[in-house]
DNA sequence: ATGAAAGCGCTAACAG
DNA sequence: CTGTTAGCGCTTTCAT
C-alpha cells in the first residue's frame, strides 16, 4: 500500500484536535456544530486544542458529508455597477451573519454566460441562488427547477418568477418621471439610454416613459449610447439631439451617470436647466444632491432588495413560504430636485412610494 | 443498517453516469479531467450519458478528494468602489478562464474583519489568496504563512509584502499631482480626502502630495470628509475651506468623486477653474473627460492589476516564482486636463509612466 | 454525553 | 486505456 504523496504543510484535521483534547472526532464535530450538547469540561479541552493547533474546519469535507453547503450563489449582470454592488454588499452582510458564504458571478448581460454560471454554481451544491431579473435561457430554468433549491430573482418585478421575486417595476420608474414632466407640460421629450440592447430594465424604464408621454400626446426621441456610460459619447449624443430637436423640453436618462454627462453638455451649450430644458436621471447616486442644479431622479431600493432577498432566502431554508410571500414589490421613490422644477428646494425630500 | 434519509431531488452522481455509459466511475472521472486519455468511443458514451442525465460534478467531493480546490479568495475593502470592482471583474475573468472560482470578501477597511475573512476563506482550502494592501493583523499574517498558499497583495506598492505584490505607489500619485501644480507655481494648496482615517492609500496619496508641496515651500491644508464620499459634505467643506483660506490656488482630492463635488461647489461660488483655482482628482473615472472643465486626474492601472495578479497567481501554482518577479510596480499616469491647466487640450493624452 | 462506524462523491495510485 | 481500491475530512446514525 503506497503512501499517498503529502503536500508541504500538512493540514490540521479534526482528528488532530480530537487526539490533543483526548476525545473522539465526533465529539469535536458535535462541539463545533452544537456546543451546548457537549459537557463543559470537554468543551474547554476541545476549544483549547483548537486554539493551540490553529485548527480551521474543512468546508469541503463538511459540505460533502452533510450534503448541504452553506453557500449561496448570486448572479448579477456586472459588479462594476454601484446598484448591484450595493445590493451585493447588503446581501452579503445579512447572509454572512447567518453563516453563509456568497459565490458571486457576473453575466455581462449575457444569458448564455448566465447559464454557464448557474451550472458552475450548482456544482457547489448551494443552499440557494439569487439571479438578477427574469431573462433566463430555457436551459437555465430547467437546471434551476431540477435543482430544487430556493431561487430569488431580484431587481425587477412584474413577470411571473421562477420561484421568488424581490424587486420593483422599471416600467413604473419611467412612468413616474414622465408624469412629473407632463405635470409641467413638457411634452417634447427625449430619452438617452446606455446598453439599451442588453439591459432589459433600462428598456423597461424607457417603455414606461414613452407610453406615458405618448398617452398624453407628447413625443419621445430615443438616443442610445453604444457602450457603457461613456462620457464623451453622452456629450456628443446630447449635442446632436439638441441640434436635431431644438424644441426638446426635457431629457430623461437611463441613469444618473448619463444625466451627469448631459448636464455638462448643457452647460457647455449655455442651456439653462430647468429653464431651457428639464433633466432627470435614475439611481439617486450620491452626487445628484450636489450638482448644479441638483438632479431629479429615482431612488431604487438597492439596499432593501439585498436585505429582503436575504431574509426571504433564509426563511425559505427553514420553513415553507406562502405564495403571497413569494413576490415582493419594493417600489421606488421619485425624488424631485431643481433639474426639473425650479422651486424644488422645499420639495427635496418629497417622495412618492409605489403601491 | 438504517438507510440514510434522502433529501427530495436525488442528486445525480458520477456513478450514475458510469452505470449508464457502462464504464467505471474512474473512467468518467478521467474523461472529465483529461478527456483525451479516454478512448473516443467511451468518451462519446460518457458524454451522452452526462447530457442525458444532466449530470453536474460535485465540486465539494472533487475538492476533498484531490485536496486542491479550484478556488481563489479575494479580499477587498469594499466592492462598492469602482476601483476594486473593476479590478475584481478583470481578475475574475482571467481566473475563470483558468477554471478558478472566486470567493470574494469585503473588509469594510477593518483589519479584524479581514482576519475573519481570511479564516473563513482558508476553510475552503483555496489555491491562492489575494488581499488589498499591506495592513494586516499579526494573526492574519501567521494564518497566511502557515497556510503555505500563494498570496498576492494588490493595489499598493512600497512595503515588503507577505509573498507577492502587484500595485503602484500611492505616495507617488500625490507627488505627481503636486509636481504638476508646482510647475504652475500654485503653492497654496488644499487636500480634501474621504475616509482619511481608514484608507491607508488615500493617506499615502496625501503624504506624497504634502511632502512634495512643502519641500518646495508651499502649504497644504487638509480637510477630511467624515463618511464615504458624501456629496453634500464635500460642498460644505469646500465652502469652509475657501472661506478660511481664500488664497488657495489648487485643490487636490483623494478621488474623482470628491473632485466632482468640489467642482460643483466652485461653480456655485462662481469660481473659475483653473483661472481662480486648480482642481485635481484621482481615478480617471469615466466622467472626468466631460466635466466643465475636464478634470486632471491620475489613472490607476485597475485592470492591469487584475490581469497581472491573475497571471502571477496562476504562474505560482505551476512553477517557482523568482524573487524579482514577486514585486510588480505597475505605475500610474498623470492625466493633465483643463482643470489644472488652461491649454491642456493638446496635452489630453500626455502621460507620465512611473519607473 | 460520548464514541464507533459507515458513508458523502469524488480522485489518484496502481495493476492490468 | 480501463477498472480496482483506498482514501480525502467530515457528519450522522446508532449504541453505549
Amino acid at each position: 500500500m503506497a503512501k499517498r504523496q503529502r503536500r508541504g504543510s500538512q493540514r490540521i484535521t479534526m482528528g488532530d484536535v480530537a487526539r490533543l483534547a483526548d476525545v473522539s472526532p465526533s465529539t469535536v464535530s458535535l462541539y463545533l456544530r452544537r456546543p451546548d450538547e457537549v459537557s463543559a469540561r470537554r468543551a474547554e479541552l476541545i476549544q483549547s486544542a483548537i486554539d493551540r493547533l490553529g485548527y480551521l474546519p474543512n468546508v469541503m469535507a463538511g459540505g460533502l458529508a452533510s450534503s448541504t453547503s452553506r453557500v449561496i450563489g448570486v448572479i448579477v449582470p456586472t459588479i462594476t455597477n454601484s446598484f448591484f454592488s450595493e445590493t451585493l454588499e447588503t446581501l452579503e452582510r445579512h447572509l454572512r451573519d447567518a453563516g453563509y458564504q456568497l459565490l458571486i458571478g457576473n453575466t455581462e448581460f449575457d444569458a448564455t454566460r448566465e447559464e454557464e454560471l448557474v451550472r458552475s454554481i450548482l456544482s457547489w451544491n448551494p443552499a440557494g441562488l439569487v439571479l438578477t431579473g427574469f431573462g433566463h435561457s430555457r436551459q437555465t430554468q430547467r437546471l434551476l427547477s431540477q435543482s430544487g433549491i430556493p431561487v430569488v430573482e431580484m431587481w425587477d418585478y412584474g413577470q411571473t418568477g421562477l420561484d421568488m421575486v424581490v424587486g420593483f417595476s422599471h416600467h413604473d420608474c419611467g412612468r413616474l418621471i414622465a408624469e412629473h414632466l407632463l405635470a409641467q407640460e413638457r411634452l417634447q421629450t427625449a430619452f438617452i439610454s446606455t446598453r439599451f440592447q442588453r439591459d432589459v430594465r433600462a428598456r423597461d424604464r424607457y417603455h414606461g416613459f414613452r407610453n406615458t408621454i405618448e398617452a398624453a400626446g407628447g413625443t419621445v426621441v430615443l438616443r442610445e449610447l453604444s457602450g457603457r456610460s461613456h462620457a464623451e459619447e453622452t456629450g456628443q449624443l446630447t449635442n446632436e439631439l439638441l441640434r436635431d430637436h431644438p424644441d426638446t423640453a426635457a431629457i430623461a436618462c437611463s441613469n444618473d451617470m448619463v444625466a451627469l454627462g448631459v448636464m455638462f453638455e448643457c452647460q457647455r451649450q449655455r442651456l439653462e436647466i430647468p429653464a431651457d430644458i428639464a433633466l432627470a436621471g435614475f439611481g439617486n447616486l450620491d452626487f445628484t444632491t450636489s450638482t448644479v442644479p441638483p438632479l431629479t431622479t429615482i431612488e431604487p431600493p438597492r439596499h432593501e432588495i439585498g436585505q429582503r432577498t436575504a431574509r426571504l432566502l433564509l426563511d425559505s431554508l427553514t420553513r415553507r413560504i406562502d405564495d403571497d410571500e413569494r413576490r415582493l414589490d419594493l417600489g421606488v421613490r421619485l425624488i424631485v430636485r431643481q433639474s426639473t422644477q425650479d422651486n424644488a428646494c422645499a420639495l427635496r425630500d418629497d417622495h412618492d412610494r409605489m403601491p
